[in-house]
This record gives C-alpha cells, sequence and structure tokens, in this order.
DNA sequence: GCCAACGTTGGC
DNA sequence: GCCAACGTTGGC
C-alpha cells in the first residue's frame, strides 16, 4: 500500500482540525508535480499530515485517503484564493482527494528530527530547496519515521 | 520580515 | 526554445 507525506499550514487545516472534523477535503494544489502524486493515491491509503509554515514545522499526525482524486472546486470558485481563472468546468487541471482523520501525534516530529535521520535523506521534504507539497513515502520510510515518535 | 530556491510566465 | 523577470514557498 503507498504511503504519502501532505503538506498543510495548520491556519488552514491542521491535524486537530481533522480529528474534529474527521474529514477533510484537501484541495488548493497548484503544482503539477505534487497533483500527479495526488492522482495516483487510492482510497486507504496512508499519509503523514506535515505542519508547515508555522512555529513548528513538522510531522503531526496520519491520515487516510477516503475519496480519490477528483476535479477541485476551488479553482473554479472565484471566492476562493485557490481560484484559478484558467479553469473550468469542462476543463479543470487541478484535483483534489479527502482524506480521514487517523491519529494525532502527542508531539510533532520536528523537521529538525526529521533532518538528522539517515533513513530519510532521499525524502523531498528534507532536501534543500524543495518546496514539493505532495509526495511519496517508501516502507522504509515510513518505518523509520513512525519509530521516532 | 528576510531571503534562498523554485516554478511559471511571457517577450523575443 | 531561451531566459529574465516575477510570484510563491517555507524555514528561519
Amino acid at each position: 500500500m503507498p504511503t504519502w507525506l501532505m503538506k498543510s499550514e495548520p491556519d488552514e487545516l491542521s491535524i486537530h482540525d481533522l480529528q474534529r472534523l474527521g474529514e477533510a477535503r484537501w484541495d488548493g494544489v497548484r503544482n503539477y508535480q505534487a497533483r500527479n502524486f495526488m492522482r495516483g493515491m487510492q482510497v486507504d491509503d496512508l499519509l503523514f499530515f506535515y505542519h508547515s509554515s508555522c512555529p513548528e514545522p513538522g510531522i503531526a499526525g496520519i491520515a487516510r485517503i477516503c475519496r480519490p482524486a477528483y476535479a477541485d472546486p476551488s479553482a473554479l470558485d472565484p471566492h476562493s484564493h485557490y481560484f484559478d481563472a484558467k479553469a473550468s468546468a469542462e476543463k479543470n487541471p487541478w484535483s483534489a482527494v479527502d482524506v480521514a482523520f487517523v491519529d494525532a501525534f502527542k508531539q510533532v516530529i520536528t523537521l529538525a528530527q526529521l533532518k538528522a535521520q539517515s533513513a530519510l535523506l532521499e525524502l523531498p521534504l528534507v532536501q534543500k530547496g524543495s518546496r514539493l507539497s505532495v509526495m511519496p513515502v517508501s516502507a522504509e520510510q515510513w518505518a523509520a519515521i513512525l519509530a521516532m515518535r
């Protein structure tokens, strides 16, 4: 079963928001590489929920894909922060998935901790200059991160 | 708020 | 198709 890592700004959607909601739409991805990974996701795939652009960046919990990729409605909504004037109902290049809450870690696994793990050197998240917001996580990487809890 | 690194845009 | 300019990401 493939596993993933997805970045969210906790001001927009945190792992605790997801815990309260149960499920949420993951929309607003506007990068083709990240979108393509989302299109490869299947129901029940697990993902690490990463908090970015916040005081303590790091992995805050786990979620599960509960609806595979579909056309991202936010691209068509003029009031949305993620509105894309070039998208239309007929031709919407962007995808969203729905995710369900699985677990919130007692403590965030910080980016600094992740960077210090030799098992994670290949993970785009820890590589200099990488801004990819959705990425695959190998079975070995997944296990290494779980062991850091 | 700064700024390095990256992706996208658009003129040519 | 090149590449400079620009906007965005995201850690610090």
